[in-house]
DNA sequence: CGTTCTCTTGACTCATCTCAAATCTGGTGG
DNA sequence: CCACCAGATTTGAGATGAGTCAAGAGAACG
């Protein structure tokens, strides 16, 4: 069920970590880097595990590092909807605030940079940067979620499947800068039921549609996980959007 | 199909505005404000007009005063998705983005206290107070956009309905603050058009649920406009959310 | 008092859900 | 290496909630 879990790296210096451009240090220089760094560490979290439970006490805040992880909110009679997908980079919990709106799921195995709550939030409250770079990515996070809700309140099934596969695509794609020579080739990160979740369908519907997808052409399913897109113009005008797409993620 | 326009009180004075301590400014201290009064004029909408238009250079940046507005995205083919709704003290815009990504409607009239944008850039990016309190706005329309999400995504047409009732009725009661003795009494401020395109649903669908619950005696109906409802508890049931309710608005 | 717009209601269709079963997969223990 | 098991995925058949199309009832306006 679990892989050797990576080992925490608990003396990577800012300077070589992987998301130093992208993450809430991006705009921090030097001196200020040195202030994060004696504050951070690193920590692990399994597939599956919760990293924080909706209306408990947040005891997580920092930096997804590496792996993938869902935010979700559940009905009392348990139906679920997830509402964030926070890639390395993006930010867990909200500084300021006690307890959690949401639950945190790792996806993945997930490794967080985590901070010193108390200490975290006096730096950003006195360093421009830090809060300079939380505006941008919140306000990234909200066009997301917006996009996101077009999907929910709009879109037909089909419609949500090619447009969650074009995001993972676009995610893929930036990541590993692969060429487009035959296509794209990628990983679904996601298990049925998180795709479910994600884009408020039962996880029958989604295999439904990933299979009419297959049928029509639009994709090739290597195995269930692995996905290959012959055209991915084809692909985009599935999703519904305007053809150049826009900004989706 | 029109009233006169409020007269553009192009000479308030911060410290006299309404919304002085809710929106953008909350967090300035007088000598900030005297900039932000320099760089600042009203401008009305009325109900109806597009303040901004997605795809389009904005041109409008600053804070609803008065009215409701609403953001949407649209497909190609149409269909309509309201995104966020803007009330007094909320901001439009988003400073350092050169075009929108939806429309943004005057449901209402609207009156904007707008400002300068390559001014009042720069003014945020030299006052962190500026920038603290766009911060935690943006952080409160985050929440509120996940919220939505779960809506979108999860309920029936019936919660969805009993829900917008249910934030409509929250709001009505923190404005006025109406003792609450034989239930609650509100005006719906928006058309059946806008409920639909609010919640993901039809017209027809609204209007056929609004029925319904005035059938079930949870809603009684004054005039198409106005609501009744006799029993706060058992709207907040069909709601469909956890009966105390947590923030949905 | 028509005209027009908003809202309601009815009849029918269809996309998605529900319930159920079959298939596939990776992991386990013998 | 193989049989078996639990979870993930696919597929089928039927039910149903919401959409579509169409018409009628109110309400606002000139």
């Amino acid at each position: 069920m679990k892989h050797a879990p990576l080992i925490a790296q608990n003396h990577m210096r800012c300077a070589d970590c992987p998301i130093r451009h992208k993450a809430v240090c991006a705009y921090c220089e030097p001196p200020e880097l040195a202030k994060l760094d004696a504050m951070k560490s690193y920590r692990t979290f399994q597939a599956g595990e919760t990293i924080v439970w909706a209306g408990e006490e947040v005891d997580v805040l920092g930096s997804v590092v590496s792996g993938v992880a869902t935010l979700s909110r559940t009905l009392p009679d348990g139906r679920r909807q997830m509402v964030g997908l926070l890639l390395p980079s993006d930010f867990v919990g909200r500084p300021g605030r006690r307890t959690a709106p949401y639950d945190v799921v790792a996806a993945n195995e997930v490794m967080i940079c985590q901070f010193i709550k108390p200490k975290f939030e006096t730096l950003v409250s006195k360093t421009p940067a830090l809060e300079r770079r939380l505006l941008d990515m919140t306000l990234d996070e909200l066009d997301a979620a917006r996009e996101w809700m077009l999907l929910l309140g709009r879109k037909t099934a089909r419609e949500k499947i090619a447009s969650l596969l074009v995001i993972i695509a676009r995610r893929d794609a930036a990541l590993n800068s692969t060429t487009v020579g035959d296509g794209l080739r990628f990983a679904l990160p996601l298990t049925r039921e998180a795709m479910s979740d994600y884009l408020g369908l039962t996880i029958e519907t989604v295999s439904r549609q990933i299979s009419a997808l297959k049928k029509s052409g639009i994709i090739v399913l290597e195995d269930s996980r692995h996905v290959h897109v012959p055209d991915y113009g084809a692909l985009l005008d599935e999703a519904g959007d305007d053809s150049d797409g826009g900004f989706i993620s």
